[in-house]
DNA sequence: AGCTGGCCTTGACTTAGGTCAAGCAGCCTC
DNA sequence: GAGGCTGCTTGACCTAAGTCAAGGCCAGCT
């Protein structure tokens, strides 16, 4: 079933934000809504990729697992994201595997359907473009932060993304198993933990899920110190 | 000056393949070419960006750098690819340095002009849609290498990766200087030059910048071994 | 030829982060 | 409320990789 909260999704959705009502109710329908229980797994790398997704709600990890079992986990997404939009143009496979991480709701579009609109609507060419480009400016941003920051450096700097625009002094809550969080920052939750331990005496607090900052001024300071000085 | 070599660059690369003469004229000429010698900046992270690129010869790096100075080479383009085709659509801005690492001509492309182009030619955007698709997949081929992979296990697959097809006994030269190499791979030079001389006794040998492998199937078999076996 | 300046390698040492395992706190079920 | 999950923390220990620094090897100059 489509809510008026997932159409309100869809509206605001970079991709199909642009689409005429009638062109977008021929893309989607209830019967592209996924229901998803925690665990379920939405796909399997090197599974046919003939679908791309929106996120209505919950929360999807993207993540690589190698023969031995170890999982890397490349991204989460949460409600309004996409993503998959790429695999349509890789030879047909999907290169990660996608799993619902708390109960989801998602969206599926069928990649047949939306190149036949993106040939005949060129707008939604930009929009799939400067999405594509968002996620790969994520990607570098996490290469980069992998190979130049320190555990306690990395832990920092996501806390600091989570608090949005606001500065000073903010609450906040973790979105995400810690476990889950250790992955998605290139750490072991044992590591994860011990970060969190050390970088108390930045002001940095953490409980359960609820953490608290006392400045975020420090904090960024502390994220920005290179190696060596 | 564009020579013949470099037409046939421009007819064989991904993103503009597909435009007739015509256009393809429309949007390059002689004026679009820059020679670079070695170490010089075709732009810093955080520049206008206005243009895309697309290498004619020689090799660029991207790379991130903090505010310490210590770099992250986000990959390195030879000739026929392209690069910073996202910047188009991140807000202006690009998000990464590239250098040339050795002297090399690159081919400046307007960012406008290809807009408009791919408003009028709804098949480029498939190209580069297809292009950005490469770049992201590359992008988390890496993530999941430096988070599950050791760093003699990177350095074995980055060498698999250079025999291409080939199976079986090959040999071949390093693309790059080896510091260079090493910081694409995530590691300081020390380590990488370690980690060379650990694999030797799977049959890599490397002497300048020649190397050979004896049986790639031994090579990649280690590449694949996971941590805990 | 001899000098110079980059790279690369190697050695000795340090350290961040992984590993393994034990305890512990919530939380759900019965 | 007892039992058992599941996830988090903590401790003791280990090891891969970084650091620092000394040599070695070219390649390009003069």
């Amino acid at each position: 079933m489509l809510t008026a909260d997932d159409w309100a999704i869809l509206r605001t959705s970079a991709i199909l934000r642009d689409l005429p009502r009638a062109d977008l109710a021929a893309l989607v329908d209830e019967r592209s809504v996924r229901s998803l229980e925690r665990g379920h797994v939405l796909f399997q790398q090197g599974d046919p990729a003939r679908a791309f997704f929106l996120m209505l709600g919950g929360q999807v990890k993207l993540s690589r697992v190698n023969p031995g079992g170890d999982e890397a986990v490349v991204h989460i997404y949460g409600a309004g994201e996409s993503f998959a939009e790429a695999a349509m143009f890789l030879g047909g496979r999907y290169p990660v595997a996608a799993e619902a991480v708390v109960a989801s709701r998602v969206m599926l579009i069928e990649s047949d359907a939306l190149r036949r609109k993106v040939a005949e609507r060129p707008e939604i060419a930009f929009a799939m473009m400067a999405s594509m480009s968002r996620h790969l400016k994520v990607l570098v941003d996490q290469i980069e932060k992998m190979k130049l920051l320190s555990a306690d450096q990395r832990v920092a700097e996501f806390l600091l993304g989570l608090c949005g625009e606001k500065t000073g002094a903010v609450a906040l809550s973790l979105p995400h198993e810690k476990s889950l969080i250790a992955n998605r920052l290139g750490m072991k939750p044992a590591t994860f933990s011990r970060a969190i331990a050390r970088i108390r005496d930045l002001g940095v607090e953490v409980t359960g899920n609820q953490a608290s900052i006392r400045d975020t001024a420090v904090v960024l300071a502390f994220v920005n110190r290179s190696a060596e000085e």
